[in-house]
Formats: structure tokens, sequence, C-alpha cells
DNA sequence: GAGTGGTCTAGACCACTGT
DNA sequence: CAGTGGTCTAGACCACTCC
């Protein structure tokens, strides 16, 4: 009845345990003891050793790179997205000045850093919708989208906070010229304001959550191990009109971030 | 000519192109080569054939068992849970007749299950708050707390559609001795019904959804592929006079769950 | 008991990091 | 080039499912 457990998941959980009771050597940036040294001390064969650090890996408990060692990771500052608030502010930006919203970004918002801290890497193109774009934005499949996909990271750091593809109808962001150019990129003032030069004002924004092992192309680019899971964010603007204007699918890194909601009841009749 | 990618990788991508395209041999419940015949079709050693159907048991495409084979997997039916009717429902229950209240409770909401179809698994425990508990409601560390842990399945069927964590003060809930008791379990109405008896009243819930891979027995427990992805929601209760009641830490599938919330905006003044 | 996945070993060789 | 993880092999043996 005692479900047996493999000897490589015994060896992560023993050494799972002293990393979490912060022993010495079990600290966050220390060095584990290498695989060759502990298939010599009789833990297994390498396979075996391996499997277990890949585990601690996958769990985000460990780093391992090649010629570097396996080390303990230090924890991600986690990041709390109130959406709520988020979208609120990002629509009062979208009316200020040009000065006001030059450094004061969304994503500048929530990770607290300056405005020349943060890059935004672009990549725009044009696509007809397929049946499930189309049907989100109530729009004839193969009806012509613009699809811009970007991300945003600190001078010299590679790694994403965030993967976001981004679209809209192409007819209705081509009234402004400007956003269909890559070079005016980054925009200041995010989405809400681009949309506000062409008239549109936003109402309501619909937001989908839901998770999955991240991809190994994902887990390079956000900087989180290989194997851990990742957020996904389906965003759907809907404008003053009723109509779908922008819908965003995000990718977060799941070890760093959540996404809080809060939900008023109506009082009971007295 | 060592290929960058590895060998089990383009393994896996080739097969699961194949379940994509829906090749005859690759649909939904067909069992795919077992091991030992790609091996010996020199797709590589058992070891790299294992890793590739690994990869695709904790992507989801396929499912393993001993002695039963690699199948692929069918898609599992999507829950989509909003929390904002949802919660708004459940209070609009709670004040109705116990007879409405016993066939409808928020689980058959969601499933469209009827209420024979739901079995409830009950234990309740009694702890002292840790520090994290105690900061959540504002009382002191070592605050007795009644702990219930529960899931719901479908007769016959030990998977869990979602795991629950839920906590309240002891001495609050102590006030109905029918909610310290096990054999009241399940009971009609749910937690917002039950705080009514204790002349509570919900005036706001904070939900913070965050993500990571499942524990094996969680996978185990919630019939997900070993690896894969679980949604994690902390649901925060606040009564009308503006304390913190009940807890939960809710674990969901993340194959087949997503979340929603609809966020409306104020208009900018004309 | 036949079928089929899961764990483990011992060792060769590859690929990346940092001195 | 030394250090260290990553991939791969060939094969033994274990454990679960279904007939």
């Amino acid at each position: 009845m005692a479900p047996k457990t493999p000897q490589w998941r015994e060896l992560a959980d023993q050494i799972a345990d002293r990393i979490r009771a912060n022993e010495a050597g079990f600290r966050p940036g220390d060095q584990l003891p290498q695989i060759r040294e502990l298939v010599a001390q009789g833990k297994g064969s390498k396979t075996t050793v391996l499997a277990a650090y890949k585990a601690l890996e996958t769990e985000g408990l460990v780093t391992m790179a090649r010629g570097h060692g396996t080390r303990v990771r230090r924890p991600a500052p986690h990041q709390i997205r109130r959406h709520q608030d988020r979208y609120a502010w990002e629509k009062q930006q979208a009316k200020r000045p040009e000065t006001e919203r030059m450094n004061n970004g969304v994503v500048e918002r929530d990770t607290g850093l300056g405005h020349d801290q943060v890059e935004c890497h672009t990549t725009f193109n044009a696509i007809p919708a397929d049946l499930a774009l189309a049907s989100r934005f109530g729009v004839p499949v193969g009806t012509l989208m613009l699809h811009r996909n970007y991300w945003h990271s600190t001078p010299g750091d590679p790694t994403a906070l965030s993967l976001i593809d981004s679209y809209l109808v192409h007819e209705v962001a081509a009234r402004n010229p400007d956003l269909l150019d890559t070079s005016k990129e980054p925009w200041p003032g995010g989405t809400q304001h681009q949309l506000s030069t062409i008239g549109i004002e936003i109402a309501e924004i619909g937001d989908g959550i839901s998770c999955r092992v991240a991809t190994q192309e994902e887990a390079r680019r956000l900087g989180i191990p290989p194997g851990s899971a990742v957020l996904l964010l389906d965003k759907t603007s809907v404008s003053t009109d009723g109509d779908v204007v922008e819908y965003s699918h995000v990718v977060l890194p799941g070890d760093r971030t959540s996404i809080e909601y809060s939900v008023p009841l109506e009082r009971w009749a007295q």
C-alpha cells in the first residue's frame, strides 16, 4: 500500500529539506555537491542523481548550468498584479499630457523602475484572423489583423518580464498611421492611450487566467527553470460602443507572479 | 553533426505533430508504439524514447500507465470559473430556504451535475495560526484556527475536482457547534451560508491567483499528468465588519481550468 | 503470465563556463 | 584546459494492468 518512492525522489526530498532548513552549504547561491561527487558517495548512478537535481530545478529550488554547477536558487522577488487598479490607472494616464505619460508606463509602475531602465522590444506584422481570433473580435475569418509581439526587459539583462502578443483589427488601427509604425515604439502611455488617438474609449476589460508548463523557449526568455509553470492571461478590451477592440495574450513567469482581484458583494436586504 | 536539439526532443516533437495532425494511430485513445518497439526501430535507447514520451505526458498530450501502454489523451473538458458571478450567486443562495440549497451547491452549478452525483470528502482539525495565517486574519500568532480540508468528486471516480484547505478562527466558528461537526458535512449552501448562521455577512472576497508545477500527490489526486501545472487560488472573505473571516487555498487542475474576471472602467469626463 | 512502463547502473562522449 | 552538467547507450530488474 505504501507508494514506493524512487531513489531519485528520496534524494531530491532530502536535499530540498536541507535547503528549506537553510543549512550551511545549502543557502541561496551556494554550490551543491556536483553530480560526480554524489555518485562517488554512492547516492546512485549519474542518471539517478541527475534526475533528483532536475526535479529540484523544476520545483524552482536550484539552478543548473554546465560548467557552473548546481546552485541554490535565490527566491525571485514576487510581483503582485492588481488588475482592477492597474487598468483603471492606465485609463487615467491615457488622458494625461505626454510629458507625464513619458516617465510613467504601466511597466514602470509594476516594477518600480525608471523609464530609462525599461527596454521594450517589438515586432509588428499583419495576419488574417483565424477562427479563434475572428470569433473573439466578432469579425469574419480572414479579416486582416495587426499583430504586435513585444516584451520588456532591463538593460543588460535579456530576461523578459512577460511575453505579449497583442491583436487589433488592422483597419481600425490604421486610422492612426503611427500605430503601424514600429519605429514609434515604445509608445508612451500604453494601449489605452493609443486607442484614444483614434477615438476609442475602453469601457471594460475581460481577463481570463489559466496556466501550463513553460515551453523551453519561454523558460529561456523569462529566465525561469525549464519545466516550470507559466501563468497565461487573456485580456480582452471592449470599447464604449461594445466592440472588442484589442486582445492580448500574456505569458507570465509563474514562480514570481500572482494576480489579484477584489470582488465586492451586494448587501443582503435588511 | 551533433543535433542542437536533443534526440528525445526531436522524437517528442515528431510525435506531437502527428497527434496534432490527428493522423491515424495518433487519435485520442489510440495506443502509441510501445517503447521497446521504438527502440527496435532505432529511434534511440530506452532512456531516450522514455524521455520523449515523458515530455509528451507533461505537456498533456499522452497518458502513460504500466501494463496499459502510452495513449493519446482525450482533451479534458475545460471549466471556466467566473468568480464575480459565482460569489454573488453563492451569497444569494445562502439566504434561500434549505430545500433550495440542498440541490444547488456551487459545485453542482460549476459542473452541471446533480446533487447526488457529487461527493464531498472532509477532514477537520484545529491548529494554531502560524505567522502567514495570523497576519492574514489579523490575529496573534498561535490563535486556534479551524482547518478544514476537503475535495469533491463524482461517485466511482477518485479524481478530485479541486483540493481545498479552508481556515476559520476557531472561536468564531464555535459559535455554531454544527460547524465543528464533520458528520454534518456536506453542508448545504456553502461557506457563506455557514457563516450566516453565526451572524456573519460577507462584504467582499479577495482572490489571489498564482501557479506552479503539481506535486506528485496533487497530480495523482486531480488526475492530471505528473509534472503538469496547477492553478493556485487564495480566497479571502471579508465580513461587513471589515474582518477577515475565512481564508481558502484552492488547488485547481491547470489543464482544464480557467478563471475569468470582468473589470469595468469609469468613463472619461465628457 | 504476457504486456508494458519505471527505475537503476556503468560508462562513453558532448557542450558550455570560466580561469 | 579543467570543471561540470547534458545526452545517450545497452541491458538488468521491478511493478503494475489486463486477461
